[in-house]
DNA sequence: TAGGCCGATATTGTCAACAATATGTCCGTT
DNA sequence: AACGGACATATTGTTGACAATATCGGCCTA
């Protein structure tokens, strides 16, 4: 969930390192609405901390792209639009891709193994809870999370993780998703996997970025339809 | 040169602002050295700045990925291996890949026309300096900044000049161009523009990924034949 | 009455002193 | 003599007070 393992903060975490980690998954989960304006004064008593942690970690999630800054004017959260949000998937549908690929060159095969029990319990989620589940309880990013992870690319890992995952995951409880699609999300987690575990690179990158590219195509059905307001 | 252009620090300028464009560009140049631990008194004084500041630049240049700090024990400027080089690379030719395609689809007119003359005037720069100059006078990322640019996709942009350009310059001055590939890069950054103003999106992703993948090999051959030292 | 200017206020930016922790050294022990 | 542990030191982390600036309300003018 943290941030933790990503960028491995060996020792003791600082103040602001917690400050960091509070207000991102306050970000995230929406506890901070998007665009809302937030000063630094009411944040210190919300989070009960000082403002010197407290800047240093608003400043480090400006850098990411969570938080807006305006010199003397104070930070708000970052609200995109529907379309950024669709750019957001053509990113992803290219970095991913990479990953994928670069996955099945280098994961383990022991983590090929888990990999492959991790969408076993997913499928018993899915069935469990007739779908709905498998967005919401952040199964999906578990999956890509392996994914970049394996790909052994110290970056890429760090951008996907660390900037692009927790700018969609701030829209993923508006994204109901449509009947149906966690089945077929999950199937085609599936077949990433096989890809992956025949070491297939390129059939498993083909195979990610058709899968991203179909969400993203949800995604604007949406948009298009209306029934997903930003 | 400075990140301005990038988040529109609209009104002023605050000095914690300031400190990071500093020890941002005295990393990229190298007055910092790859692998040099930096304590903050030493930076204040170097660069005449307080504390307070000083660490909230610390901090973003962290979550940026330009420096690595340990808890209680300070910073150091990160230093990647040659594998890390070539790994920048590939998230490149991925990510630019699809830059150059959204910018055939939406650099306007103008846009491209001036794209077209900056190959003119690198091209006179080129054939005045018998190619030394191209990438050393970061002509080579002109190009690539007005792609990202142009591409009009608002978080591509940003990961592309924010967190891998910075990274992929810090190493740019050991990168002494092999002799002849000056011509050849600035050849293909013409194909690319031609693509780009004849709208054809997948032609000028096709080429700009093969144009990325032919530095990177470049690079490959150097690290193989050991006469680049990380 | 509408628009713009100006100042009071609250918020952010900055500073310098204090507390906590890692590093490196010295000493004692084995 | 070499290793381990504890202490002193220097560095980082934190705090609260001070200075600078944008916002908002009222007032004046057209």
């Amino acid at each position: 969930m943290s941030v933790t393992i990503l960028e491995n903060r060996s020792q003791t975490a600082t103040r602001a390192d917690d400050a960091f980690d509070c207000l991102q998954t306050a970000i995230v989960k929406g506890d901070l609405a998007p665009g809302e304006k937030v000063g630094e004064i009411d944040l210190c008593e919300r989070f009960a901390l000082t403002r010197g942690p407290l800047r240093e970690a608003l400043g480090r999630l400006e850098s990411r792209g969570l938080l807006i800054r305006r010199p003397h004017a104070g930070f708000k959260v970052v609200s995109i639009s529907g379309d950024e949000l669709v750019e957001l998937y053509r990113i992803r549908e290219a970095m991913e891709g990479l990953a994928a690929q670069q996955a099945a060159e280098r994961m383990t095969d022991e983590e090929i193994t888990d990999l492959l029990a991790l969408l076993d319990r997913h499928e018993e989620m899915v069935d469990q809870a007739q779908g709905q589940a498998y967005y919401q309880h952040e199964g999906d990013y578990d999956f890509h999370y392996r994914i970049a992870m394996g790909s052994r690319n110290r970056k890429l890992s760090q951008m996907l993780l660390g900037d692009l995952y927790y700018m969609v995951r701030m829209y993923r409880y508006r994204l109901s998703t449509s009947a149906g699609r966690p089945h077929k999300a999950l199937r085609e987690h599936r077949s990433i996997a096989d890809a992956i575990a025949q070491r297939d690179g390129e059939l498993a990158r083909f195979l990610m970025q058709r899968h991203i590219n179909a969400a993203r195509l949800n995604i604007e059905n949406k948009i298009q339809s209306g029934s997903l307001t930003l």
